[in-house]
DNA sequence: AATTGCAATGATAGCGCTGTCATTTTTGGA
DNA sequence: TCCAAAAATGACAGCGCTATCATTGCAATT
């Protein structure tokens, strides 16, 4: 490496507790690390014990394993997981696949996975898909490299392919934010269609007639959404299609405003607007105030998923609230019992949704 | 395992290409994957090539290459990484931490990180270190155990036991967001305080002579473009303490709101605000929504980093632009650069910001 | 004093892959 | 036709760790 002028020559001298030249000496050859054998040649005993010092530390005594510990801080040992894995096959990682980081649902959802995962000593390896199923299947393979002992997807939108993949690798899956009772299945999320209903029918209760619908990014939860509320207006006799918007392009603000735009000129006397997330209804809002449309008097605005941003801003935005921390926790938690072969009591949990009723509907 | 009762139990049978009982017999008892021993005996080749037809495809004649690969098919191989990692001593993973995911600043930035290692073969492992350097220390830790063949890191906020650590293990660091010209340091960002001081310049250059700083989450970069307002508003001998507001809580638009409730309890004849992020600023022009404060006429308001949504917001945002997706992308060609043993012509790149005046400011 | 049981530690093999150094086959002149 | 060089393939060892099955020592029991 050296010779080839890498980076290693150019470390600082001496920065270690240790000097470096001795540290060296106690080391493997060929990586620079030391290895559990270099600590246990330093405590004076063997491997294993060393390796059971960290692994399962109840099966070493107290003293031995301090006397470890001190030899390991020494040595800056730090564990290699690669060889860890390889040896007892468990990589004790686990993979998860989200559709996007910019929309901060995910982020949310993350968030709780990793913090369960975490405190169980687990690694969680994350992948974005981009709402693709071909990238999705990319990744699934890309992670599969890592011996994951199990998987979190998002929804259920994978190739036949890609279910295969991870039922040849043997490894558990748990499903995201989409329920399914199918059989085999694991499933942590709340019900999409269930959640427009409920708003659509809250428009409708406010008295609302010329329901829009706009949606963008057409991934199987916005269009379950759009089922909710096409199943409820239609069942109210108010449907029209003319007050439907979908559009493939990516979620933004700035779309939502544009979207307004476009269904205020197909459908002029649209009452109100639901829009499939908060992002494009909080673009509407500023343009209501932008054109001076009143909200929610000439035309309500709402929205879906609750942001942060969306109870303060002006107008708040109604909007159905999702728990999507706690579905990051709960589907960490089934995916942990499925990995260590406990009996999982459901096998779909729904947790619900709230809806926020606030100034803007 | 089966006896456990665990999932390898539950699948369901025969869904793969080739039947699964004919699949397990060809494979190693202990993990129930297909190695490649697996691949290697079904096309009757030796390990070893079967490796290089993967690793290096041009070692291996073209015909033999293609039927290694259908039998790779076949098998559902997938090459296992701890055992790669582990023989040939480079990992391919690289580490990054970075502080937040809810800040979408971050995920533009490891969206052009992902982006070049995965063109070459490289799997990013990302952290989340929520702005503490303990926990930076934490995950460094835990990533080191992945024998990363290189790190990045946001900004220079670590503590010295954290560049002990990384130093040991030998690899390279690339720092981002923030700039350094200290020995053996690389790093990809731009200047905090010199883009804080062209957004105070501006608003100087409007005519506003009563500027407020509003910041919050003051981590390294936050306190940075504090800095560069105060020597800016100081020369230009405008400075008044009880313009500063500096809380420590964590960014939200909600809290920008609230933040400039304070500033005008303590400042009322305030003229314009220069906010730390897009998000505060966002909050302050809602609430100056609510109490019909006029913007820019009464309060200029101006923020920082250029959100998606402070172009189409009501007023429009005046802020920073900050090149945070090009600082993902080069900072990992540096890296890549670094652990390839290349020499880096630059050790500091400094990829500037640019000022958006808007209708806010 | 002999026996049992348990806690603490060790020896050995091997996980799946690739580096290294052969060995064999093919290729392209002379 | 022959030979050197290059291309293609293979044998073997070992990366750093843990599963498994000993072995040792010592307290508790008979």
């Amino acid at each position: 490496m050296n010779e080839k002028g890498t980076f290693r020559g150019e470390q600082r001298a001496g920065s270690g507790i240790l000097d470096r030249a001795s540290k060296l000496a106690s080391r493997a050859s060929s990586t620079g690390r030391a290895t559990l054998d270099d600590v246990a040649k330093r405590v004076g005993v063997s491997t294993i014990t060393v390796s059971r010092a960290f692994g399962r530390p109840d099966k070493v005594s107290e003293d031995l394993r301090r006397r470890i510990q001190q030899a390991a801080d020494d040595l800056g040992y730090v564990r290699n997981r690669a060889a860890s894995a390889l040896a007892s096959n468990r990589s004790m990682n686990i993979a998860v696949l989200v559709p996007s980081l910019s929309n901060s649902v995910f982020v949310d959802t993350v968030t709780g996975i990793e913090k369960v995962f975490r405190a169980h000593g687990y690694q969680m390896l994350m992948g974005v898909n981009h709402y693709s199923a071909e990238e999705e299947e990319a990744l699934v393979r890309a992670y599969l490299a890592f011996a994951p002992d199990g998987m979190l997807l998002t929804g259920f939108n994978y190739r036949e392919a890609t279910r295969q993949l991870i039922d040849q690798a043997g490894i558990p899956i748990v499903h995201m934010m989409e329920l399914s009772d199918r059989e085999g299945t694991y499933s942590v999320g709340f019900s999409q269609e269930a959640a427009a209903q409920a708003m659509t029918e809250h428009l409708l209760a406010k008295g609302h007639r010329r329901i829009a619908f706009v949606a963008s990014q057409l991934d199987p939860r916005t269009l379950a959404r759009n089922r909710g509320y096409r199943d409820t207006i239609i069942k109210a006799g108010l449907y029209e299609s003319h007050r439907e918007v979908l559009v493939p392009d990516q979620s933004s603000v700035a779309l939502g405003a544009a979207l307004l735009r476009r269904l205020l000129e197909q459908a002029p006397d649209t009452d109100a607007v639901f829009f499939c997330n908060d992002d494009l209804a909080q673009g509407a809002l500023f343009e209501c105030l932008r054109r001076g449309i009143q909200v929610p008097n000439q035309l309500a605005v709402a929205g879906f998923n609750d942001l942060p941003m969306s109870e303060c801003s002006v107008p708040s935005l109604t909007t159905i609230a999702t728990p999507r921390y706690d579905i990051g926790v709960q589907s960490a938690h089934m995916l942990l019992a499925l990995i260590e072969g406990q009996t999982v009591p459901r096998k779909t949990i729904d947790l619900g949704f709230q809806l926020r009723a606030r100034e803007s509907a």
